[in-house]
DNA sequence: CCATATACCTGGCAGC
DNA sequence: TGCTGCCAGGTATATG
């Protein structure tokens, strides 16, 4: 489900609510993705410090140690006061005096893994490969150099697996992927180290635009994405390619194709997108 | 090292 | 109605 967006939407729906909480009891659903890596009780009357994000990762820190949690494919946080009665689907809640952080995720790809601190080994094996944020603190967009470079570093390999990598720039899932080449005018096969520098430096420029714009619209809401407070996002309205195979496109009326590249979907524009 | 394929898991939907 | 097969927003790991 989650790509940078939604994961930050997440985040930015959680942070002052949750910060400063402290954990009372932990429960366990059925196995995410990896184990939690510790004994629930190990959590038990820690406080929250701080909620961050790395690329698709949340850190959620606490006075010892810290949780990163993946959201994966169908993955959701909830904060509540009081929390219903867990489904089949809630997989791990961190009970606090605040309230109950509840990760939902019905396909179990996502994760909640403890790390004793920022230079631990899981930390270095989960976040130590990541590329480099779309933009810093300040909103500052990323290195247009270093993007430039990664791109020419590649050998034949396509510009959309290379996004959906996370090495050349982190956050671009398969949605997001799609609608930057569209915005970008590139088609997805191009390899990646074809690209002339300008063409590099648009697609560098329409990253930031297309996920802070999804940022500021809540993320996308295709199936199930809320909120941790339950609102869905508003991007998909937004939508131009992804998902709209045999449609004309709204900018030039040439067919919209889905082709697969990596065993996943890419749709783009006949007319609009070049080699 | 690189690029590509596989594995994980469940639910929803089209087609029969 | 009920079955089958396919598809889905991710990514560590295995393989070539």
């Amino acid at each position: 489900m989650p790509e940078l967006p939604e994961v930050e939407i997440t985040r930015r729906s959680l942070v002052d609510r949750i910060v400063c909480a402290r954990v009372q009891t932990v429960r366990l659903g059925k196995p995410l993705r990896w184990p939690l890596g510790i004994q629930p009780s190990v959590l038990q009357g820690l406080r929250v410090t701080g909620l961050r994000r790395r690329g698709k990762y949340l850190l959620l820190d606490l006075d010892a140690g810290v949780l990163l949690l993946h959201l994966g494919m169908s993955g959701s946080l909830s904060f509540d006061p009081v929390a219903p009665q867990p489904g089949p689907h809630d997989h791990f809640d961190l009970v606090t005096d605040l309230g109950v952080l509840r990760l939902h995720d019905p396909r179990r790809f996502g994760a909640v893994v403890w790390a004793p601190d920022m230079e631990a080994p899981v930390v270095h094996k989960l976040l130590g490969r990541l590329g480099p944020e779309p933009w810093d603190e300040l909103g500052r967009p990323f290195d247009a150099q270093l993007f430039w470079t990664a791109l020419r570093a590649s050998r034949g390999q396509a510009i959309k697996p290379l996004l959906l990598q996370g090495r050349a720039v982190v956050g671009v899932g398969n949605i997001y992927a799609s609608e930057v080449l569209f915005r970008a005018g590139i088609h997805p096969a191009v390899p990646a180290c074809s690209l002339s520098r300008p063409r590099a430096l648009r697609l560098r420029n329409e990253v930031c635009a297309v996920l802070s714009e999804a940022v500021n619209l809540g993320g996308s809401t295709l199936r199930d994405f809320r909120d941790a407070h339950g609102a869905e996002g508003l991007f998909q309205t937004q939508v131009r390619v992804y998902g709209r195979e045999g449609q004309p496109c709204d900018v030039c009326g040439g067919k919209i194709r889905k082709t697969t590249q990596g065993q996943r979907s890419t749709w783009w524009c006949v007319a609009c997108q070049r080699r």
